[in-house]
Order: C-alpha cells, then sequence, then structure tokens
DNA sequence: CGCCGTTTTGAGCCTAGTCAATGTACGTGG
DNA sequence: CCACGTACATTGACTAGGCTCAAAACGGCG
C-alpha cells in the first residue's frame, strides 16, 4: 500500500467524489491510500479509528460465518463513504475488490466534528439512514426474490452507480463477489447471465466483465 | 384505535420501556395509541410526520413486492424505536401483531430536540446505528444460512429480547409473520420447529406461541 | 359444541446448489 | 512471439433443500 498525506486543499479533490462543505470546505486531514488487488483495509472486529471514501475502484465489505460463507453486504464505488461504526469495533470486513484509491480519515475529528458541527452532524445521520434504507430494500432482495430478480435488480443498480449513459458499463468484481452479494453460487450468477443474455436483455462483452442493457424496461418488469 | 395523549410524567411510564432523561425528563408530548390485531401504523410512502416507541405488544414493519411476497424487516417489542426516516417518507409499511400500545412523537419536535439535546441525539443515533446493525446481520441470515440456522438464530434472539430467565417465551408472532422475516415459508417454519422439538432442542407448549430453549447450546451451535 | 384461523403433516416438485469438466483471458517466462 | 500456467467464467449432469399443493389436526372462542 502507498501512502500520502492530503492535509491540502489542492491534494483534496473534493468535486471528484461529491463532498461538499463542510467536510470539504474544512480540508480535514486525510491520509491516501493506493490498495491492491484483494487487499484488506479492515477486519471484522479490528478498532474502527478510520473510516474511508473510495477515489477510485471498488471496495467489498462482508461479513464470514464459521466455515467460510460469505455474505456482501454492499460495494463501495467512487464517492462513497463506509466503515464509520457506532462502536468502538468494525462489524464488517473490508477489501479492495481491484486496485484501488481510497482516503482514510481519522474517526477521533469525526466526534468533534459531529459535536460542533450541525450541518455535517446531519451529514452524518443522512449518510447512516442511507445505509439503512440499502440494507432494508436487500434484505427484501435476499429473503423474497428469485434469481432472476436478484440479478435484475442487481444489473440496474449498477448501471446507475458506474454508468454515464446508464446503459453500458464494466463491472468491477467478479462472479464470486456478485453471488456473494445476492445470496447466490457463481454458477447461478453465470447461467443467469447467460440467459439474460440470450433473451436479449443484456450483452455480455468477452471476459464477461463488460455488460450493455439492451432491454431495461424488461429488467424493471424482472426487478418485482 | 384509542388515542390519549401523553403530556404529563404520569402518563409515560418512562422506566417501563427503557427510557431515561433526557427524553422522559423533558417528558414530550407524545400520543398514546392503542392497537388492535392487524392493524396499520403506516404504510409504505405515507409521510413520514411521526415516529414511534413500543410500550406493549409487537410491531412488524415490512416490505411488500408487487404480488404480494413479503419481507419483514423487524419486530419491534416493548421500549423499540422505530419508523424514523431519513427522507419525508416511510420506507416500509408497519402494523400491529396482536394488540399493541405505541406512543407516537412528532418528528418535527425530533429535529429541534436533536438541535438542542446532545444526549438525545446521541441515543436516537444509536438507536438507528442498532437498527443497522440487526439489518446486516439479518442480510447474512438471509443470503447465506439454511432453514435450521435461521431458526436458530430466531430463537435465540427472542430469547433474549423477550425471556427474563432467557429460556422461555411468548412468540407474539405467528408462523406467517417468522417466515416472511427468515426468507422462508410458514411449512418450514412450522417443520423445523418440530424438528427442533424432537431433537429435544426446544419445548413447543400447545398453540405453538409459548417455547422453553432446552439446549442453547446445541442451538448456538447451530447458529453458525 | 361447532366454527374458523392457524398450525402441523404429507407427498411430490422445482429452483438453485453441488460436483465436475471445459472454455477463455491474460500474464509470465522461455 | 508463442507456450504454458493460473485465475476466472461457462456449461453440463445430477442432487437436494426448501417450496407448493393438499389435507388433517388443533385450539380458541362464540
Amino acid at each position: 500500500m502507498q501512502v500520502q498525506t492530503t492535509s491540502q486543499a489542492s491534494k483534496f479533490p473534493a468535486a471528484a467524489f461529491g463532498l461538499r462543505p463542510p467536510l470539504a470546505g474544512k480540508s480535514p486531514t486525510g491520509i491516501q491510500m493506493v490498495l491492491v488487488k484483494g487487499e484488506e483495509l479492515f477486519a471484522e472486529g479490528d478498532q474502527a479509528d478510520f473510516f474511508y471514501q473510495v477515489v477510485s475502484g471498488a471496495i467489498r465489505s462482508y461479513k464470514l460465518l464459521s466455515d467460510g460463507r460469505r455474505q456482501i453486504d454492499a460495494f463501495h464505488l467512487r464517492g462513497d463513504i463506509f466503515g464509520l461504526e457506532a462502536g468502538a469495533e468494525h462489524r464488517f470486513s473490508a477489501e479492495a475488490i481491484g486496485s484501488a484509491t481510497v482516503i482514510a480519515y481519522r474517526r477521533s475529528r469525526l466526534d468533534s466534528l459531529i459535536q460542533d458541527d450541525a450541518a455535517f452532524r446531519s451529514r452524518i445521520m443522512t449518510a447512516t439512514l442511507r445505509s439503512l434504507e440499502r440494507a432494508q430494500d436487500h434484505m427484501l432482495l435476499l429473503g423474497r426474490k428469485t434469481a432472476q430478480e436478484k440479478m435484475a435488480t442487481f444489473l440496474l443498480d449498477m448501471a446507475e452507480r458506474l454508468s454515464k449513459d446508464d446503459e453500458h458499463f464494466e463491472l468491477p468484481m467478479q462472479r464470486s463477489d456478485i453471488a456473494d452479494h445476492l445470496g447466490l453460487t457463481i454458477e447461478t450468477v453465470s447461467r443467469t447471465l447467460t440467459q439474460f443474455a440470450r433473451s436479449g436483455l443484456i450483452r455480455l462483452l468477452p471476459a464477461g466483465r463488460s455488460i450493455g442493457l439492451c432491454n431495461k424496461m424488461a429488467l424493471r418488469g424482472l426487478d418485482a
């Protein structure tokens, strides 16, 4: 991992990842970290001394069962803040999916910011409530949707989050990550994608990472 | 529904549901509501002008798919706060499971309380983060646990939340609620309980609502 | 006592999982 | 530049856990 402090506004491209004052305005000191593929940022149970914002690449945060089964609760893409905890410890592990860059903020700074700054506080509260909303939507998906519906929901969400034209994008993660996010197996993920491609709903480019949505209406129908 | 304002301490049995000052101390005006079985408090999409705290009974909050499939994201028991939203609208529906009593608080009050009162603020923040934690644990359950593991987790959680001795309790909800909470069908819930009873893990009293845990060790083992 | 909502039990099926083999992309080193 | 190795994705055959459909049992309550 390469580390580089970013204590000046010039090194803190706030606009690039959606920060507005006061967080950006106060240009809090952050540590920029360059992560290689698969590198772990923190593990479940670690002290939560830092929280993070994605600059580039993608991060997966997940929980494990004792026998290794994994549930990826979220993928964090450019601009997303993650790793902010109520208690002293992280309740998730987090790893870089490919190579990625994040900025780490000391949590101690956060606490004082929360005390002092009503606007910042409400931003954190909103971010937390947004995570809760996502979690609630995802519970509906995990508990009650079929494999096809899960994949359709996932593809539409990804298109929205990482496509400019909302139609074509590169998946940053591999099949096993998608499977562990949707509560499926890699085989089912793969089969469902092939099936979507054969039905003309999507276009799958070589390596299976590049995806084009041809029929968003139909996908939305599957989204239930 | 019977409504009764509770602006005085005498009508606000704070100790009974775990409230301590400043919320109780300031005795904020709440509206006490007595709900009959199945009565709806609010629906997904309603204006979120109130949030609630359970005084007695149990509330289910849930989302529906277009064809009626339901996911119950949480059961709210005595003392729990729920219905607090980031946006203007409720993101799920909430109903009384049996007859229940709740206190409704105006959300507008909340905002001013949050402004003024650091202790109250941290209580709301903690409650929100606790919901998030529960949601995250529940995603792991829904996505990756087997039917037996789901039931074991559920029983241990319920024992902790509504049993005094941690061993024996009355389930406030019926099988279909449990099923929609765990991502199963009522038949699977019933079969799994019978199986647990036959294995001597639990004792099932008539009507299937009263449950005693005979072998918590073994249940914890299944909890994965 | 008899009705109705709920739970339990049974039989058979189906979706998604498992196990296994093949295919494909890409990076490394000869 | 090509051969090989590795990691990932796809495909196939088969299995099984949990679902569906159906019926019977139970309990609470009028």
